[in-house]
DNA sequence: GGATAATTTGACCGATTGGTAAACATTACA
DNA sequence: TGTAATGTTTACCAATCGGTCAAATTATCC
């Protein structure tokens, strides 16, 4: 007898593979642009290239097509501040976490607007998350960054404010990428904002954080 | 011959000034979580108490709610910039000007979520204000801060990114308030910690644009 | 090639969507 | 107070929503 959904068998098929691969594909371009509930199964089915009931063979509800694509971002997301690196030598450290993160910016700006939208929601989907892994890293994180303030090595700053401002600086240009553009004009919309943003925040970061001489 | 709608009346009632107030402020309740596409006519008639075609009666399509609701906000969103004072000293402007954008994003979460929701979708409703008013304002405001580099009272920077900067840091606290008081854990997730950004980012910025020393 | 399991589709369901029509109630004003 | 304009409600509409079902099709494996 036929097992009626594919996530309850075994044994993943190779068709299973692709077509979940191109689900989640298109479900990322619509839930990042009308968020959950703004969303329908019939706009990510005609993104997708498939019948609505040959989505929800895969996928039986709109929320488990959400929820799979939200853990899969959420983890990748993390890599930067993961990679962040407790024996690095601070300023550099800083320096590439905050390239890190405007890379994944630039490269991924649907998983971020994906996971501003959450946010945006109260975050209904994956407050355990936020709460549980998310905040152990960046305790883990934070304290790191505490004692390099604490050995003189930057200057003495809240750690979970100077990440959330690392955050929020970088993803605001995938996230308000349309303003940034109005803002800026089309003679410097291209892909060089970045380079020009990446050299500001350095800037701003680096020179914030450096201890201060006597003729600071 | 009865007219209609109301908006098309010449002057407007009493009960029509304060009925719509009560639409727009559910409206904002509504469509600052939910965004356009998610939200839907009847919570925001449920939220204001009143049935969706007496609704219907004040604004015409749940479009017409939206435009009123962003143009309003629009419009107070950009005080704090169109404060900022090209004769005053350049760190107590920045200074301010934060503190500013902090405070509202403290008394005024659902505007500045509102926003971003609009921003995530492609700003589809508010590109030309965006292109236009809003680009104006910023246009002239960065000059003013380009002077000051220039005049050698601020470090050298990006003057656009430096406003990019300060808004995404400042919005933050609104925008992404779920996952700033799950990071931060219910111990610090009181008023207080608006306190603890403002000087977290007051120093940020005034330190990060301060001529440098030769010793910096 | 045939049996069996996996995949796809069209037809359909009840609930909800944005919005309307017209009857009804209330207000403003002479 | 009467009446015309304004405001409110009930009943309703077609379209779309998330999701189901059974039949049809395709892939897999002996």
């Amino acid at each position: 007898m036929a097992i009626p959904r594919a996530a309850k068998t075994q044994r993943r098929t190779r068709i299973q593979e692709e077509k979940e691969e191109i689900i989640l594909e298109a479900a990322l371009d619509v839930f990042s642009v009308s968020g959950f509930r703004g969303s329908t199964i019939d706009q990510i089915a005609e993104v997708a290239g498939m019948s609505k009931p040959n989505l929800l063979y895969y996928f039986r509800t709109k929320e488990a097509m959400h929820r799979a694509l939200i853990d899969r971002v959420l983890f990748t997301w993390l890599e930067p501040l993961r990679a962040f690196d407790a024996n690095g030598d601070p300023e550099s450290e800083i320096r590439s976490y905050i390239r890190r993160k405007l890379e994944m910016a630039r490269d991924f700006p649907r998983e971020s607007r994906l996971f501003a939208n959450e946010m945006l929601q109260g975050a209904p989907h994956v407050e355990d998350e936020l709460r549980g892994p998310l905040k152990a890293l960046v305790d883990e994180k934070a304290e790191v960054i505490r004692v390099w303030a604490r050995n003189g090595k930057i200057a003495k700053c809240d750690p979970y404010h100077l990440i959330f401002s690392i955050w929020s600086t970088t993803q605001h240009y995938a996230d308000f990428d349309v303003q940034v553009r109005a803002v800026l004009g089309p003679e410097h919309s291209g892909e060089g904002r970045f380079e020009d943003a990446a050299r500001y925040l350095e800037q701003l970061f680096v020179d914030g954080l450096r201890i201060r001489g006597p003729h600071g």
